[in-house]
DNA sequence: ATTTAATTGAAAATGAAAATCAATATCAAC
DNA sequence: GTTGATATTGATTTTCATTTTCAATTAAAT
């Protein structure tokens, strides 16, 4: 784990608290709203504060370790990061289902045009926004009536 | 202008602040919060209502003329769409620039992408973060003091 | 063990966005 | 053009996610 190097580099601690929310953070590899993390890890650890998850959230954030995503709702939530990989989402605006998904040529085409731009990209995000399969069978025949 | 259309169908009125505020917005082809287009309203309508602003921008998307966008920042933009028309950005994160892009084969490989997943597509977004050329030559030089 | 500085939880503060409401404006029907 | 039903407005308040504050606590280096 490089996050006991980031502390020791930034003069922090690793508490008790942190090191829970980030165990479970990083292991649920979902995309958590502070909210939903806080509500899970209040039932392990009774007492945590709001403001605590908030604040190692982003001190993942700052230490490489997730990313703050957004899906159109007006909240932000906070998705892993593990080094290299990544993926892509779609969203279904019917249900709020999300599928992620994998795509290396559409990768490197960004890369491509970062390059022709002089543009260094550290990271980038690409999400669709439609209806799931279920969710356009239901509007479908909702059209109907 | 289906903006007309879309009013009537929904029984909606066209009021001077819609028609001036909806104006300036398609014309100034931006990113506009709706702090920036409250402002810019104001010195051509003094009087004009925050509220109107962020109503009149919602109108905007829910007629399909315009979609919320995020950037990284936690405040909502608003971007005209041109029906059809698409284009991805570049945010850079030393300055702020945003840069935008076209890049037919990726919309292409995109769709191909839902198609596979039964994924019904109706809007996407597509974001790079980074440092421009300028910013990119500004972080190096901080590096070397 | 002592010291120093970071961290915690609780509560208050902030700020963007939405909701409320009385007054006003739009527009279709006459 | 007048009328009347209804949508819209501006001002204000409310909501709700996120951040800040602060006194008490804790980690970790000496």
């Amino acid at each position: 784990m490089d996050l006991k190097d980031y502390l020791k580099k930034k003069g922090l601690k690793l508490t008790k608290q942190r090191e829970k929310i980030i165990t479970h953070f990083l292991n649920k590899d979902k995309h958590f709203s502070a909210e939903e993390l806080y509500n899970a890890m209040k039932k392990r650890m009774p007492g945590v504060g709001y403001a605590t998850v908030y604040r190692t959230l982003n001190l993942l954030v700052r230490a490489g370790l997730a990313t703050k995503i957004s899906f159109g709702e007006n909240i932000t939530r906070f998705e892993p990061l593990h080094r290299n990989e990544h993926h892509d989402h779609m969203v279904c605006i019917g249900c709020g289902k999300i599928v992620e998904f994998k795509h290396p040529k559409i990768e490197r085409l960004q890369k491509e045009v970062a390059r022709r731009y002089n543009f260094y990209t550290q990271s980038h995000a690409l999400e669709l926004y439609g209806y799931c399969k279920k969710c356009r069978k239901k509007n479908i025949s909702k059209e109907k009536k």
